[in-house]
DNA sequence: ATGAAAGCGCTAACAA
DNA sequence: TTGTTAGCGCTTTCAT
């Protein structure tokens, strides 16, 4: 049997109400048996049981992560950062990637909801916020990362993606260009569309007309960017730049380019979004706009565990600045 | 307050014992109540604890993995088809990146024990055997994936390394290279041994003397791989290909040869290791050896499950093929 | 400074 | 078919 609190409590020869005081360091316990317990607790390798603490009303020290895509080296690097600044705090991090698929988000969920979990960090997509929603009314603590849940009460840590797009269309028109193609994430999500309005409102400010450019949505993957890049770069209103919303899409870009023997960047400019470490790595570098990941991550954890622990009573909505990254995919266009 | 099942119980005007057997399809009971209890729940919007559950003694459904650092791809590529597995079969996964660090190691296994996970899977390299043969000892199931434990008696799935070694370097012996470096991660892991064992192998059946030639040891990163990579190909016996124990490295290497102005694959092969998302992606697209990731992810987490289950009493030992994927990282050498 | 005992939400005999 | 009840390992008054 493993060894709980009465095994300790028959060893030290002391009753589990004060073994419970030393683990917890709670009630006023005698320097002398503190240290009997604690150097029984070691011997045994006894390790208290967070279950049962956690039946009786104390927390599971367990938050749970919704991201769509762990393969995905954003949300990799924004479960990495997340999981870090939990183990600072003494939380474990539950993976959840959903694909997007509500009714895996809402499996999920409920699995989450079953093992008491202290709160719940969202960064996936698309979600009913229905299913969301009766989280917040059952007092679930919820942080959103990355997006923003317009109709909910949530704590919220996010890039300006307004500001996003703004940076990388002017980084373009202020090369030259004027023909610029974005290829976008589903639409239906609110971070893509701001994206896009940047992109609009600084061609606007260039005196370019958004509406005669390509604007392409698709799935975000590297293979679908490549599919949509090259149909548009076939066209013959070919851009001579494109803005994709992630770095994954503009990777795509990338490939169908060269597969097209044009040259990165005279040929065809190509700005990405995410900074991940994939843009250092593909050649050429991508210049991208970079979102602060660590900072984000850090954030949410450090707010979603403020609010497990009742430290905050208000919802906090935070949101970064993106920084322009500028590497060797964008320059001048050749042909004006 | 959360509803529990004697709320249930009251609204639906039976016992807790019974609506405890219709959660659990255990025991008799009538259709009639069963759905009027499912339907009671159902409207409440009741989710039974599993900490309460789990204190009686059945599994937390949770499994810890452990691994060096989510932000590299192929851990993350493991880790994604784990919990995929893990949630078909109905079980979550607490993410632990252990950065190699034997003391973060350690303090996530005592969260998981903690935490009563029902096994733990292993990835990480370094291990003190020590923690981990308790755990053993504990008879908390542990199986360890892409690595192997020596001394352990645990469950194990991993590629034959000695094989992707061989394949790799017999495959640049076959273009006709002789002057073959490696760069390899850390020499205290089996894995790596095993990789170099290979390649010594393959250089011997083509008649080529491997202690003459450059092994390097490097931590597992691009920056790591570039700069040891700059010092080999600056030598004056600078050779003609590199073998990269994984894609990282493969990739510092290329980035290196990028910087020296050598062409790849013309002045330079190189081939990693690992087959990761990165591999399809730098330019030129990497020669590697392919682990099965997936492959590996689902059989390790079918094992451990096994094991929770009680359905298996004997240790299995899993080793699969790897594959030499090639793309245009390699070719002949320039040079004789 | 320490202990007795009730209770957390559920499961599993055992009774009825 | 359904209900009673004794735990599971721990926390927390409330006494002592």
């Amino acid at each position: 049997m493993k060894t709980t609190i009465y095994d300790i409590a028959k060893a030290a020869g002391v009753s589990i109400a004060t073994v419970s005081k030393v683990i917890n360091g709670t009630g006023r316990i005698s320097t002398e048996t503190r240290e009997r317990v604690n150097e029984i607790m070691q011997e045994m390798d006894y390790q208290p049981s967070v279950v049962a603490s956690a039946l009786t009303g104390k927390s599971t020290f367990t938050i749970g992560l919704l991201i769509p895509d762990l393969a995905n080296p954003l949300y990799a690097e924004i479960a990495r950062t997340v999981e870090d600044r939990g183990r600072e705090l003494g939380f474990n991090l539950v993976m959840c990637s959903t694909d997007n698929k509500p009714r895996r988000e809402n499996d999920y969920i409920t699995f989450l909801r079953q093992k008491r979990v202290d709160g719940i960090i969202i960064s996936t997509g698309i979600s009913d916020e229905e299913g969301i929603g009766n989280l917040v009314r059952q007092k679930i603590p919820v942080a959103v990362v990355t997006r923003e849940m317009a109709s909910l009460e949530a704590d919220s840590v996010k890039v300006d993606d307004f500001l996003g797009g703004y940076l990388a269309a002017s980084h373009l028109t202020g090369l030259g260009h004027r023909h610029i193609a974005v290829l976008t994430e589903d639409l239906s999500l609110a971070t893509s569309r701001e994206r896009v309005r940047g992109y609009r409102y600084a061609l606007n400010e260039a005196g370019i007309d958004a509406d005669k450019q390509f604007v392409v949505e698709s799935v975000s993957s590297v293979e679908a960017g490549r599919k949509h890049a090259l149909e548009m770069l076939r066209s013959d209103r070919s851009p001579t730049a494109v803005f994709a919303s992630n770095d994954l899409l503009a990777i795509g870009v990338v490939q169908a380019a060269k597969e097209l023997r044009l040259s990165i960047p005279w040929d065809l400019s190509v700005i990405g979004f995410d900074n991940t470490l994939l843009a250092g790595i593909v050649d050429p570098p991508l210049t991208t706009v970079a979102q602060p990941i660590a900072a984000m991550g850090r954030q949410v954890m450090d707010l979603i565990i403020q609010e497990v622990r009742g430290e905050k009573k208000t919802k906090r909505r935070i949101v970064l600045k993106p920084e322009l990254i500028v590497r060797q995919s964008t320059t001048f266009p050749r042909k004006v």
